[in-house]
RNA sequence: GGAAGCAUGGCCGAGUGGUUGAAGGCAACAGUCUUGAAAACUGUCAUGGGGAGACCCAUCGUGAGUUCGAAUCUCACUGCUUCCUCCA
């Protein structure tokens, strides 16, 4: 969310970034909308003043006939506000909906771009492995090793559901382990949030299109059952699985006012995540690259409101990723993100991709956003800084490691001619009896 | 499962129908004093919105209601706390 004024006076930069971000939305529009809204608030603010005037009369007056002649008055005047308050709220959910809208803006170096396809790579680094021997996927792999289950995952749990095994179970909660670990040693406080949370958490972050949940375009699953009361009844409350640790790490924080020195904030945590794929039913269908649910460490910064030292703040958070990367040994790339292919909250985003033979591609392991206060002002989160002034403070997010890529990068990157498996050095002290490799039995 | 209570500014906390946007304290900021700091003293200090401005409007968990007038009364909702019970 922007500031209206700020929007007023930027409205052609606005609506440049709008139709850079292929965002529908008119804004002239919306502030049409809100010379309305601010007539008649106009209007409504008026009437109350001079009601107050009234009642101040009444509660001064010298005699019985001036009170009574005061409060036929305080009638009149309140029968008027009962006119004009429903048009005036009619039109102010007019401007909330048209409001919550509004993208952020971009920063200078945000390539713009009409999709994916106009992404900039902007870093290549580490040798795709050649093999001499026939490459398998990590379907084959999987199933040969006997450490994943995709047959078993479809019949319990549907489409892209899987089942990891034996030493993949070792290998996948070592990436995990790994992951927050190296986080706690950058100085990132370990979480592990509710994955179950209210709307609010996912709309104040983004991740709700609209002021309000919509199955058709939200790729957010909802729970279909709410909480029982204490009475037994359901809870009228809507409940949503959270596709990231994101929404309950940032929501920690919503409708407070934090002091200046707090800041930085660095948060990690770890949790379940849950992905409807809405939109995508085609893309993808085999193996673990697209699935509906799996674990994942993600950071968050709060920090003060500092362009440019978000701006540092967001490469350094980039760097943590592409240090992982390097000591798993995985070829990666990294791309500058686009204006098509960023979501209306960002300000500035890169993607991590790591090498992955059967796809005889790069494939996005993680993504490091920077959204200014976009994400604050929904949120509701201030600082105090050092004058005293209450500002919305600046967030940033960044895939530490997901569960399902890596571990596909990883088996299919350091498969052996025999058919096994090397593990990472990184990962070994996670892996039980210190296992090198993950063999055939 | 039973019973009671609470929700006020960055924090704590007073306030039970009419200049209460809200006492007091803490924190913060500015100043005096000091070589500097601390202490002490003085002053400033809620948020959002409208307006060029004087100033005006809204907000005491949320929503509705009673009233000429609500932080204060009524109802619903949400959250929290305590006690008993039960279970680990």
């Amino acid at each position: 969310m922007l500031d209206i004024k700020f929007i007023r006076e930027n409205a052609e930069a606005i609506k440049e970034v709008a139709k850079n971000k292929n965002i529908d939305l008119n804004i002239d529009e919306l502030l049409d909308v809100n010379q309305r809204r601010l007539l008649l608030l106009q209007k409504l603010e008026d009437l109350s003043a001079q009601k107050n005037a009234v009642n101040l009369l009444i509660s001064n007056a010298k005699n019985d006939a001036e009170r009574k002649a005061a409060i036929e008055r305080g009638k009149i005047i309140k029968k008027d506000i009962e006119i004009d308050e429903p048009e005036y709220q009619k039109i102010k959910e007019q401007f909330e909906v048209l409001m919550v809208k509004v993208p952020n803006l971009i920063s200078a170096d945000t390539p713009i771009g009409k999709n994916e396809e106009g992404n900039v790579e902007i870093e290549k680094t580490g040798e795709t492995p050649k093999f001499n021997f026939e490459v398998k996927d990590h379907i084959q792999i999987g199933k040969d090793l006997d450490i994943l289950d995709l047959e078993k995952g479809a019949k319990v749990a549907g489409y892209r559901g899987y089942y990891v095994k034996n030493e993949g179970v070792s290998l996948m909660m070592a990436l995990m382990m790994y992951a927050l670990n190296k986080m706690i040693e950058k100085g990132f406080s370990p979480m592990i949030p509710p994955t179950l949370v209210k709307g609010n958490a996912l709309f104040g972050t983004g991740y709700f299109k609209g002021k309000e949940y919509d199955s058709e375009v939200d790729e957010v699953y909802e729970v279909a059952s709410g909480d029982k009361e204490q009475d037994g009844k359901s809870s009228k409350e809507k409940k949503f699985l959270v596709g990231t640790a994101e929404p309950s790490l940032l929501a920690y924080f919503g409708d407070e006012v934090l002091r200046q020195e707090q800041l930085p904030i660095k948060v990690a945590g770890y949790s379940q995540c849950y992905r409807s794929e809405i939109g995508s039913y085609g893309k993808d269908t085999k193996g673990l690259y697209r699935v509906h649910e799996f674990m994942k460490v993600e950071q968050v910064v709060l920090m003060a409101a500092d362009v440019e030292e978000s701006i540092k703040m967001h490469d350094a958070m980039l760097e943590m990723s592409k240090e992982i990367h390097a000591e798993l040994g995985l070829p990666y790339r990294v791309l500058k993100i686009c204006s098509g292919d960023m979501s209306a909250g960002k300000f500035r985003a890169f993607d991590i991709e790591a090498w992955m033979p059967s796809r005889n591609a790069y494939g996005e392991t993680g993504s490091a956003s920077n959204f200014l206060d976009w994400q604050a002002r929904r949120l509701n989160v201030k600082y105090v800084d050092k004058e005293g002034n209450k500002k919305y403070v600046y967030m940033l997010n960044n895939t530490v490691l997901p569960s399902p890529r890596p571990f596909i990068a990883i088996l299919e990157n350091f498969q052996q001619a025999d058919g096994s498996v090397v593990i990472p050095e990184v990962l070994r002290k996670w892996m039980p009896g210190g296992i090198e490799k993950i063999e055939r039995k």
